[in-house]
DNA sequence: TGTACATCAGTGAACGCGCGTTCACTGATGTAC
DNA sequence: TGTACATCAGTGAACGCGCGTTCACTGATGTAC
């Protein structure tokens, strides 16, 4: 008699990505889900269903659909930034160091297409001059770091702007091109493109 | 007694962008509300009201809404193609029409930021062998034919095709970061970028 | 010139859809005495 | 140990919304004889 043997739950058939903590659960699926779909075919009832929970649910961790988005947006800008410095490290900083980080920017993109969009097109909810606080932010001090370490200790402002402004274009261009299928991915062409941003 | 005098149609209150040919029309009128809105926040129905007509007139001149995005990307590839040419035509080719294309691109992404994202994120509906046909497709021949013009005639093909996919990357990061406003829109900064991206 | 008919651009009502969000609720868990 | 109560995470029905698309239609214009 199946139906008398109810000392297993057998009706969670459907995916349950949710044990414990949904708030963390509903971020993972909501990462995941982001592989796969646009940011604006990405629906907060979506996400619920994925998890296995009701689309209420999501009203007890997060104000609105908004409010989930942003979560989405820190999480995938601090995995983006942790890989480029790890990178960075393993490569033993320098320049080696710096084009690593431009590589691994560009294979992050590559690899979740509509997160790196979604963080590159986030205006954080608190004020803009806290900039350093932001995903993007975090990812960009890096830069200014690794250029300031590159140049001359002598160049100027301008100069300093400037090249990190292009560096981060070459390399940003290169992710957007590829994300949009405009540019073939290949390794290769990353690294031989990316070692041009290299002060 | 006003409402006698008939010799005057009033009731055309709301704007008509209307005149003759309507499938320009809705064309123009897309190209207009694109300035102001995302590409997904762009409605069929909002651009027959636009233009002052009903939604279903729109399918007597598109098959379905992707037609009308279709007809868009092709409209704003053309503009952007033609403003390239001109631009290097006028500063006299070269190098130096070279960078004034690649400013024209970075331009033109700014006044036409969803317009943009549009025709760089557009699968022609066709075989993607046609690409000389597409807009993207158009405006890389000319950037194909500017690096070989600037190249030496002896350089290979996996140095002419890296030349074009870096010059390309650098102009076209620096367009995406600005419409994202992660980089400020600046004409000197602008201006100095680009320069990096002649071989 | 008049009449009959075909063509065709545009209309307005209606459809089903999935969405974000609200609401009153349930049932499990912890706490005070 | 037992009882009364508060807390709180999650439920399911319901809402209004604007959307893309379909449908049968109207009324103006052109054409044949």
């Amino acid at each position: 008699m199946i139906e008398n043997d109810n000392s297993v739950n057998i009706k969670s058939a459907k995916p349950r990505y949710h044990h414990g903590d949904l708030r963390a659960s509903l971020v993972a699926a909501g990462l995941d889900l982001l592989k796969s779909r646009t940011v604006d075919d990405l629906s907060l009832r979506e996400v619920a269903r994925t998890v296995g929970v009701s689309a209420t649910a999501v009203y007890r961790h997060f104000p609105d659909k908004q409010a989930l988005l942003y979560a989405l947006c820190e999480e995938g800008g601090e995995q983006l930034g942790r890989s480029q410095i790890e990178a960075a490290r393993q490569s033993g900083g320098g320049k080696k160091g710096f084009g690593a980080a431009g590589c691994v920017y560009v294979r992050f993109a590559h690899a979740n297409p509509a997160l790196f969009r979604l963080i590159m097109s986030t205006k954080p909810p608190g004020s803009l001059l806290d900039g350093e606080l932001t995903a993007v932010g975090s990812a960009m001090r890096l830069l200014r770091e690794g250029v300031a370490a590159l140049l001359p200790p002598d160049a100027d402002h301008v100069v300093r702007r400037s090249t990190a402004v292009h560096a981060w274009s070459l390399v940003h261009g290169l992710a957007m091109l590829i994300l949009d299928g405009q540019v073939e991915y290949d390794e290769g062409m990353i690294e031989q493109v990316v070692a041009g941003s290299v002060p």
